[in-house]
DNA sequence: GTGGTCTAGACCACG
DNA sequence: GTGGTCTAGACCACC
């Protein structure tokens, strides 16, 4: 956590959650540690992890359920994918957008990509 | 300029002048308009204007002289080259990491890229 | 801080800052008081202070996060050295220029230098 | 001229013309150019080159007769000594104050200084 | 008039 | 309350 002091912790965190989940690392129904233990864990306060994990919610990653704890949503492959592919398409546009202002072609900004994945 | 993006002001100015140099419709001894003078035009302070100009002066864009004026830099295109590199770099840095958070692969990420280009 | 000076304010702060961190006096992961106090004890508005954070911040001395604080970041010692060199570089060339303008030998130089020390 | 838009151009101006009278080039009783042939030649208004006379003939190096023109004053040793002495302490003392604020000692300054000159 | 520096406010996202 | 961004003024040295 904290590597990066621009993004917000909250964001960080969620990108974390939400990654175990789509690659299924964390699977449906698996019990979510309460936020406090995150936050212990993390070094961090209660607040951004509440604020990640209303987001996951809202988003449909978890299921938060006042006393009983955080599940894991039962979401389904055809879900998951469409999340994916709205985010895919905001990272792509922010990117495109970006590249052009430097005057990259397509063919340029594939080539920097490919150096650093 | 937008003044309800997420983006700030002055990274937005800095955008649009810095890619005007890059794709030489602004050319090297041109002289700029005063700060004040484009503040008034964007319909914005002059701080976010300044902002711009010092980030643009520091990366070797332009060169800003009190009491004279601005200037956009003599600047070799290795020097260009050079700097729009790593901005790239970052850029794909960024992005890479984003999109192996979602799981993507680099066929993916490029589908993606290739569709909003 | 000498509001008279030739020098500006965001500078003093900087050299200030900077030093004390070269130094060993503020170590790596402290935390820095909130720029508002710092203006208040130096009498000052936030705006100098902004800038000296910023160009730390720019120079790797310190880590500004919002909403978190400010702190020493933990450069390792080679980083600084390499900060020290370039900037006692640039020292040295001006300071050369200057004693080249007036006729004076790299002997006298380090005389009127030995004096002042 | 104009190579570092930091300092003053009426500054340079003082800088090349003093040099030029210390070290033996310009000689006492010899006829400056009148100011607005040199500001043509140095592609400068006439104001810096005003401001430059100015402090030249208040420190004494010329002499600048309304109407008849500009000559090099018939400076005696002492007087140009006095005035080297003066500038050099100066110049000592900013840059001394300068490394202190870097941690570096007499002889790192000198060490540098040596590898510019 | 030009940019450089500064004041004294303000709103925002974040913690 | 933290820093980030911005407004609407101001004075200065310089050209």
């Amino acid at each position: 956590m904290n590597g990066d002091s621009q993004t917000p912790i909250y964001d960080q965190i969620y990108s974390q959650i939400s990654s175990q989940i789509i690659s299924g690392k964390l699977k449906a129904g698996a019990q979510l540690p309460p936020i406090r233990t995150i936050a212990n864990e993390l070094r961090v306060s209660v607040i951004p992890v509440k604020m990640a994990w209303e987001r996951l919610d809202k988003d449909g990653f978890i299921i938060a359920a006042a006393g009983r704890g955080t599940f894991v949503a039962d979401v389904s492959k055809e879900h998951i994918q469409n999340k994916v592919d709205t985010t895919a398409q905001e990272l792509a546009r922010e990117t495109v957008k970006k590249a052009k202002a430097l005057g990259l072609s397509l063919a340029d900004l594939c080539e920097y990509l490919k150096k650093e994945y």
